[in-house]
DNA sequence: ATGCGGACCTGTTAGC
DNA sequence: TGCTAACAGGTCCGCA
């Protein structure tokens, strides 16, 4: 489900909600997610206060910490939250009847509850001290992509000797975060590159526009709302709207709508890829 | 270091 | 209509 727009989009979504909020209550239903769910979370968490919701790549980092009257700081903690393939973060009225696939609830004393559901569990909610950044999963990712980090000239230096197909490559957290199956099939057909071609074998000019393309791609789709595929919704429910300016992707075999080729869809390491023969080279 | 394939888990859809 | 197989938005990990 996820990928970054939507996890921006519900990063806005449920920051408001959550900001300044004193956690009241924590209910773990399923604490068999990529990880287990720490059961320190839910005896650490209610009473603190909800500081940040901040987003890096995919994951959402929600820093907490006490009220303490005396003054003296006693550190935070995080929970990183990670929405997998499937998860989705929604603001509910608390005592919601929870659904079969409702795993955590997170709710505060305004009486709005943050609800995890995740069929596929392939998601996390890693609650831990010391800083978010320093943290394995957090250690090695490459630049946000709507950052200047991500710079016209950035994908061509880390490309260089590399031989993965340039849609692995860009998919690649460790070269450059939030760039999903969707996105990057879309990004290679506005930048006419053929997904298949090896990452090291495109020109510098060829990498700036499609370095530009992924900017497009993004910001475009955190503007509409997230991408709608089968059930994305917000964090209030309602849906995205940008499937419908998706050029290539889940239309394999139709017509390209630039040239009119029929559109190929094939395998790179297992992900479906679809792209046009004609525009595409 | 790089690249590949398997793993995690459930739900939906395509095909027989 | 029913069963089975393939596939789905992610990414970590172990192995060659």
């Amino acid at each position: 489900m996820p990928e970054l727009p939507e996890v921006e989009t519900t990063k806005r979504g449920i920051a408001p909600h959550l900001l300044h909020q004193t956690v009241s209550s924590v209910v773990i239903r399923q604490r068999q997610l990529r990880w287990p769910i720490t059961p320190e979370m839910m005896t650490e968490l209610p009473g603190q206060i909800l500081r940040s919701v901040d987003r890096r790549g995919k994951y959402l980092i929600l820093a907490a910490s006490k009220n303490e009257a005396s003054g003296i700081d006693t550190g935070k903690n995080y929970l990183l939250i990670h929405l997998g393939m499937s998860g989705s973060l929604r603001l509910v009225p608390v005592d919601s009847p929870a659904g079969k696939h409702d795993h955590v609830d997170i709710t505060m004393t305004t009486g709005i509850a943050l609800r995890y559901t995740d069929p596929r569990r392939f998601g996390c909610m890693l609650w831990f001290a010391g800083d978010p950044l320093l943290h394995p999963l957090l250690r090695a990712l490459g630049p946000e992509p709507l950052s200047d980090a991500f710079a016209p000239d950035y994908l061509r230096v880390q490309a260089a000797g590399r031989k993965v197909p340039v849609k692995s490559f860009i998919m690649d957290s460790k070269v450059v975060v939030g760039v999903g199956n969707i996105y990057a099939n879309e990004a290679l057909f506005m930048a006419g590159i053929d997904p298949r071609r090896a990452a090291g074998r495109i020109s510098a000019q060829r990498y700036a526009l499609l370095t530009e393309r992924i900017k497009e791609v993004l910001a475009g789709a955190i503007l509409m709302g997230g991408t709608t595929l089968r059930d994305f919704t917000g964090a209030t429910g309602q849906p995205g709207y940008f499937k419908q300016s998706l050029a290539v992707y889940g239309r394999g075999g139709h017509p390209c709508l630039r040239c009119g080729t029929n559109l190929r869809e094939i395998r790179i390491t297992q992900r479906s890829t679809v792209f046009c023969p004609g525009c595409q080279s």
